[in-house]
Order: C-alpha cells, then sequence, then structure tokens
DNA sequence: TAATTTTACTTGGTTAACCAGTTAATGAAA
DNA sequence: TTTCATTAACTGGTTAACCAAGTAAAATTA
C-alpha cells in the first residue's frame, strides 16, 4: 500500500511536466510576448482540467527559472526573456532527471577542489576556528570507534563556508543530504579510511591555514582519491 | 508603497528562520534523536505564536536538507542523521546569505570549464546537432544586429546538457536566470564581443566534436577571458 | 463629448475547514 | 490480568472559500 503513494506523488509529478508542457505550448501558439499576460490560474486550471494547485506549482516552478513572473492581484506574465530561450529551457527542465550518485559525486569533486583553493585564499580566522572544531569533533568520534560520517560532511561544509562564495556553498548543502544518504547505501566508507581522514583533514587544515591554495587543492585531491575511483568504477 | 510588499516577504523571510532556529533548540533542549517525534505542526505554530503555514515552510526547508522527514498522517520525525550533523548545518542554513554577482560568475565558469571537458567525453550525436543549433541559432542574431543573451545562454546549456552529468546540468540552469538578469543590469556584453563569440562558439564545438577535452576547455577559458577579468575586478 | 467617479469583477495569495489515515485510549470479553 | 475490538482524538496534507488589491467597464458629472 506504500507503493501507491508513491504512485501518486510520481503521478502528480508527470502531471506537472504536462502542465508546464501546456503552458509552453499556448505561450507559442498565442504568440505571447515578454511582458504579456497569461489567463488566470482559475481559466488555465479549467482549460487543462487540473487543480488550481496543480497549476500554481507548475507556475511556481516556472517562475524560479526565471521565465515567469506572477504580481499579486494582477496576473502571471511571461518574463523579460525571449521565445527562443524561454522555449529551450523548458526543454531543458522537462528533460531534467533526478540526479544520480555518480554526477553526485562528480560534482562534488568539482565543488571541493574548487572552494578548497578558495578557502586558502579567503579565509578569516573565524573560519579556522570553525574548520578546527568540526576537525576535532571528526577526530574524537574516530579515535572512539563511532561513526562520522555526520563529522565528516561537518569539516568539508565548513571549508566551503570559508571559501566566501555563497554559490558553492549553497551548492554544497543541496548536495550534502544526498551523499550522506548514498554513503550510507552504498557504504562507502570503512574505518580504515576513517583513520586516514583524520590526518588528510589536518593536512588539508593546515594548508589553508598557512594561505597555500595549489598545496591546499593537492591534498584535497589526495584526500578524494579513493572516492575519485570508486565514482568512476560505477 | 512598494517597498511594504518587500518588508513583508522579508519579515516572512526572518520569521522562518527564526522558527528554524527555535525547532532546532527543541531538538537539542528536549534531546530528540533521528527517528524521535516532532510535536504536530499545530502545536508548534501555537508554542511559536506563528501561523501553522510558517511552520510548514520551515519543516519544508528542513526536510528539503534531509534534516526532517514528515510522514502524513502521522508526523513529523528527525532524519536518521546525529544531533551534531544536525546542528552543524543548521547553522550554515541560517548562515546562508542571497547568492551575489561574484559568487554566481565565479561559480558559472567552474561549472562550465568541467561539463565542456565531460561534453568532449561524452557527447552523443543528438548533443552535437543541439549544440550546432543553438550556435546557429546566434549567430543568425548577432550577424543581425540583434541582441542574442539568450542564444548565448542556450548554447552554453547544451553544453552542460551533452556533460551528461544531471547535477551540473541542473545547477547550470540554476543560475542561468539570475545570469540573464545581471548580465542586463550590469550591461556585461557589447556587441564587439558577440562578434567574436561566433568564433569562439564555434572552436568550443569543433573542439567537442573532435572529443578533445583539453582543448575544448582551453578554448572555453579564452571564450571567457572577459568575463573572468569582470568578474574579479567586482 | 470628455473627464471623473463609482461600481463590479478579476487577479494571485491566504487560510480555516475538511480529509483520510494513524495512533493511543477505552472498555468489554475471556 | 490479559487480549482484542472499538472508538475518539490527533496527524500531515488538501482544498474551497475568502481576502485585499488591482482593472476595466459603467455611471455620473461638467
Amino acid at each position: 500500500m506504500k507503493i501507491e503513494i508513491h504512485n501518486i506523488t510520481e503521478e502528480n509529478y508527470t502531471v506537472q511536466k504536462k502542465v508546464i508542457d501546456k503552458i509552453r505550448n499556448l505561450i507559442n501558439h498565442k504568440n505571447l510576448e515578454p511582458g504579456d499576460k497569461l489567463p488566470s490560474e482559475r481559466m488555465l486550471s479549467e482549460k487543462f482540467d487540473v487543480k488550481r494547485s496543480t497549476i500554481r506549482e507548475a507556475i511556481q516552478k516556472l517562475e524560479f527559472y526565471g521565465l515567469l513572473r506572477s504580481i499579486p492581484q494582477s496576473g502571471t506574465f511571461v518574463a523579460n526573456i525571449g521565445v527562443v530561450a524561454l522555449n529551450g529551457m523548458i526543454d531543458d527542465i522537462l528533460r531534467l532527471e533526478a540526479p544520480d550518485f555518480k554526477s553526485l559525486v562528480e560534482t562534488r569533486i568539482l565543488l571541493e577542489l574548487k572552494s578548497v583553493r578558495l578557502a586558502a585564499l579567503r579565509r578569516t580566522e573565524e573560519d579556522l576556528i570553525s574548520m578546527k572544531n568540526s576537525w576535532e569533533a571528526y577526530a574524537a568520534k574516530v579515535e572512539n570507534g563511532e561513526d562520522a560520517v555526520q563529522e565528516d560532511l561537518l569539516f568539508h561544509l565548513a571549508i566551503a563556508k570559508a571559501s566566501r562564495n555563497s554559490t558553492m556553498n549553497t551548492f554544497m548543502l543541496t548536495i550534502t543530504p544526498e551523499i550522506i544518504t548514498n554513503f550510507g547505501k552504498y557504504h562507502v566508507c570503512d574505518k580504515q579510511q576513517a583513520y586516514l581522514g583524520i590526518e588528510e583533514h589536518r593536512l588539508i587544515y593546515e594548508a589553508i591555514k598557512d594561505k597555500d591554495p595549489q598545496l591546499a587543492k593537492q591534498r584535497m585531491k589526495e584526500h578524494f582519491k579513493e572516492l575519485y575511483k570508486y565514482c568512476y568504477s560505477l
């Protein structure tokens, strides 16, 4: 019976995609241009024979990607973006598939190798304290024989924060929960690696402290060696 | 009067942060552990003296980052993640600031330099067609003297799609609308650059077609030279 | 006729009431 | 005292009704 719940959300998901596609067709067919007004949510709901909430969600998604713009008590408008980009981007949005683990790790490595360099350049004293605290928490857990996946990732998040790049910081936070989940699922970490991690983390920390971006990146690369191999063996 | 509207949303924003902080404190104070149940939305709403919808939004945000888990007709539970990671991540979430333009561009360059290499390795024939179409649309617009920011970015999105990394693809789609908006605001592109872009795009396309990742990356770097300088002059 | 006020209706956004499913309390039966 | 059926209360999720602001048509005035 649990399966039904899954089916329902999946159903909603494809329904939303259909609605987005229909909105796109409507924009094209009626030759709506930037600034033009879409039919009201109620009308679309009736026209497409779906609940108004479904229309709302579809519009909100397109609003998130900057393609539409809703104005209270007024209407929903085509954003200041031409039909070419609009069609292309909706195409991409509709084809977007759920991130797979490999692409997740691949992207994580990319983000971390960059953010560790930026951290070495931009870290403040406060950042150093935060990183050291995370490192100590990690080391303590590992030496106590406990699982330390959380502390591990918190150390990496501390680096991301020290990179002073809010976009990368956001992206790291976005993928972290999925990484944790999948790490548990695939049993990526073992004890031996955990012990190695203590020293590797220390080396990375030292390089950031010494403001040596190249060394920091090199050590992070070393730290990711196993993960890298694992990633490309999938 | 428009300012009031802004204030209202900003108000909601900080209220949500306060609610998230209070939920964190509650979890810590009551020593809730992974799997434990939170008080119901209605109770929290009364306890914190906010609308139930505010509680819902806060919970949904924490659910997005994998810290809570809502189960229909049952309750909201602390996710299978320890209190250390929970506290650390909520800390990061609360401190997250809106991405600035510099961090946006910095991240875009990073993503594109990687995805162009992956595209050179993984592109299918279909990807090539899609990229060529985008290139032609861009060239046509520029040679016609028209603005071609949209077509420009569609070409880059086509590369991201060809990288066959769904996470990077998603991230590129996420930042594209903001990039477009800011490009308009800061007048980053001029006509001379637009003409240069045609040839630069062609060179990148050829390198991807020839499956030469190093060359593709090199040419992308060249393509971003001006943007790079602009970014680090901010 | 032209300008201006009034009115009626439409808009996206919000919320109180409702829903179906779960959970805990109750009480009757064994 | 224990077990199990029944009921009542509670859960997150959904929605129909409502809200205030905006818009355009209608009515009124000059």
